[in-house]
DNA sequence: TCTTGTGTAGTACTTTTGGGCTATTGTACG
DNA sequence: CGTACAATAGCCCAAAAGTACTACACAAGA
């Protein structure tokens, strides 16, 4: 079963999609949202598989909802929702960390057969968008160098690095806020400097874009 | 007419694509090859437009040809052959430099839509690749957009990215910690986040952090 | 067996951040 | 001339981050 939330303002296309979910056995509705506002207070409480974000909102952008949501919700994958195959947007909205999109035009078999394929690890999207993302990853290079660090230790860097704060962080492990920052200190420590930016820094010069 | 040249040492197969080539009369064959040097030699004289390379030749590796060929050949796009749909090598091969990939079960009609799309600023691929690609764009660089950043609130944004404190920003720019502090709640607030590190995530994610 | 490293958790403390204010310049724009 | 905004600077306050320790369990290795 994968559970979908929605972001979109348009009441109609909204009521369509809601029903393109729920039409369809394998998918299960998390949340519906109207308003930026309104889905970045409950998707953290639905935590959906997939958000299904309208990429031109009436007042912001879909990708700010991304980029702000992202974040603190690594299982979340997200779909936007586009009127134009090729909307300069779309590019955008996938720096911004969503995954693929749909098209509004989509047929309810393509809607499912989208969030199917994002689910399974797939990224729904044309060629053409295709292409400028590896125009962007030309030139690019992500070695993996991880110091004398452990692995809960990168686990802890890798979520700093999303701008967590302690006691986030130590809510997505399940350990005590003290013990994150222990981990801090001793990554600090390791790589000889004094605070988040100066570890992510460091350790970012030699790449791990860390999967997840 | 969209010129192509093919590195494949295979015989049969090598034969199968010159015939798919020209069997079509929007193509035509500028070269072909059986060994990377051979290729190396050749294709800076042929500057095809699109270059078909298998991926697993029995000396060498086509993406080390990709490698050596593309720098000086800034016009000529790269198309690999792979008999697996989402071969590792593929995806380094678009690192390399490459823009999209065959499968050697292709039939001759998928062949030439993949060149065709290619040639018109596509990149074929599929979800798969498409999603492992963008996993390593995010987090990566680019445009520039400064966001309604001031003048004054990008220095200051640029010796944040550098790890320095407050009280340490205040003296390089000779003004009180207060300004400072000032300076980073205007940028947290235009930017929609609550500290450094999601101010510099969000800012790097659309590009620079000023050269420098 | 003893030591080392890792992950866990705690206490106590200081410094740094971040949010909410107000306020004064100076400059640009209508 | 007024309005808006950027840059400056201060105040207060609470939260977060960072430092310095101790402590225990467990696993790997000398």
């Amino acid at each position: 079963m994968i559970t979908v939330s929605i972001l979109e303002d348009h009441a109609q296309y909204r009521n369509l999609l809601v029903r393109a979910i729920e039409n369809n056995e394998n998918f299960a509705i998390k949340g519906v949202y109207a308003t930026v506002e309104e889905a970045l207070l409950k998707i953290h409480i639905d935590k959906p598989d997939i958000a299904l974000v309208d990429i031109k909102l009436n007042t912001q952008s879909g990708i700010e909802f991304v980029n702000q949501a992202k974040p603190s919700l690594s299982l979340t994958q997200f779909l936007m929702c586009t009127s134009y195959q090729n909307d300069e947007n779309v590019f955008n909205a996938l720096k911004a960390g969503a995954s693929g999109y749909i098209l509004k035009g989509s047929s309810m078999e393509e809607i499912h057969s989208a969030i199917t394929e994002l689910y399974e690890g797939g990224a729904p999207m044309s060629p053409y968008i295709a292409k400028r993302v590896i125009g962007l990853l030309n030139g690019k290079q992500s070695n993996q160098h991880t110091f004398g660090l452990s692995e809960r230790e990168l686990e802890v860097l890798s979520l700093l690095s999303k701008g967590l704060l302690y006691k986030e962080i130590s809510v997505q492990l399940s350990i005590s806020p003290n013990t994150v920052k222990n981990h801090c200190k001793n990554i600090y420590k390791r790589l000889h400097v004094q605070n988040k930016v100066e570890a992510l820094n460091k350790f970012n010069h030699y790449g791990m874009t860390s999967s997840s």
